[in-house]
DNA sequence: AACTGTGCCAACCGCGCACCT
DNA sequence: GAGGTGCGCGGTTGGCACAGT
């Protein structure tokens, strides 16, 4: 083989040993700490330095999107929905500039929940999704304030009433995926037998860093409704902030027994990464 | 139980801009 | 000014979960 050859070999190599698709716990934990130390910028040097065989890109958006302390989750709520179709109606799809807005959320996560939950929205309501204000104003009507400030993150009907004997399974069929894996035990996590059912397919391990840990409040006023008894907290207590689901207010038992003792979520992860360090 | 359709979202891709040499 | 590199943005895709049949 000519030395043209050779080099090409190697880069076949490279690019072959480039890691694609979901992250490993490892390799979250090989991120969050190289940044840590290092702060981010130059990710593909900084994918080189920590170690992990993926693109600076691919990097950048794990860590913006995921890793990044202040990335909050969980369901938009209506406020947040509003202003995101008046941002909208301003900017069109500029999701980073709308992002700017809503703190806490990445471009990401607004730009599928656009297109996703509010295109069927403007479906249901027979309203045209590029006319945002128009939709803002059917959304904003067609709430029900009594029973909820958030939009719930169904499957189904945006609207639709979940009966008393649904409630259990309702519940858990409403929640983000996100939080729904929360109810796995912490040891369906660890890298030995994380082989979750988000990733069958995959060989690896995969991370579960984003999940969040949802606490219950105890100050939830049931009679209310309207604020629902949940704190959603991130690493560092960057928020502590009340959110308000639907499905939970439905049934606030799918966070009971021991399950927030089992919860493997970033802060587990902040904590672990602070031992290493 | 098996299959199909739908919803959802993490991750990737391509492009363009800014900066540096 | 040209070329290379890094980065950010918007669009798209792949695949899992779940509901319905």
């Amino acid at each position: 083989m000519n030395v043209k050859g050779e080099e090409n070999h190697e880069e076949i190599v490279m690019i072959e040993e480039l890691r694609r698709g979901p992250w490993t716990m490892e390799e979250d934990l090989a991120l969050m700490n190289y940044i840590t130390l290092h702060g981010e910028g130059r990710w593909n040097s900084l994918a080189c330095s920590a170690g992990l065989k993926r693109t600076g890109k691919s990097c950048r958006l794990r860590w913006l999107n995921y890793l990044r302390p202040d990335v909050r989750r969980g369901n938009i709520t209506l406020d947040e929905q509003l202003l995101i179709l008046e941002l909208h109606s301003r900017w069109g799809n500029r999701w980073s500039k709308i992002v700017q807005h809503l703190p806490g959320r990445t471009d990401n996560e607004i730009k599928n929940y656009w297109r996703t939950r509010v295109q069927k929205h403007a479906k249901q309501l027979k309203c045209d999704v590029k006319n945002s204000k128009e939709l803002a104003k059917r959304i904003q009507a067609a709430s029900t304030p009594t029973v909820s400030s958030e939009i719930p993150n169904t499957k189904g009907s945006p609207h639709q009433v979940t009966m008393p004997q649904e409630q259990a399974q309702a519940s858990s069929d409403t929640m983000p995926n996100s939080v729904q894996q929360l109810h796995k035990p912490i040891s369906s996590l660890t890298s030995e037998s994380s082989n979750t059912t988000r990733s069958a397919s995959s060989n690896s391990p995969i991370s579960d860093l984003t999940d969040y840990c949802y606490n219950y409040d105890p100050n939830y006023d049931q009679a209310n409704g309207t604020q629902l008894g949940f704190t959603e907290c991130c690493p560092s207590g960057y928020y502590n902030q009340h959110l308000s689901f639907q499905e939970m207010e439905q049934n606030n038992q799918w966070m009971s027994g021991d399950l927030a003792e089992t919860l493997w979520n970033v802060e587990d992860i902040w904590s672990l990464q602070q031992l290493l360090n």
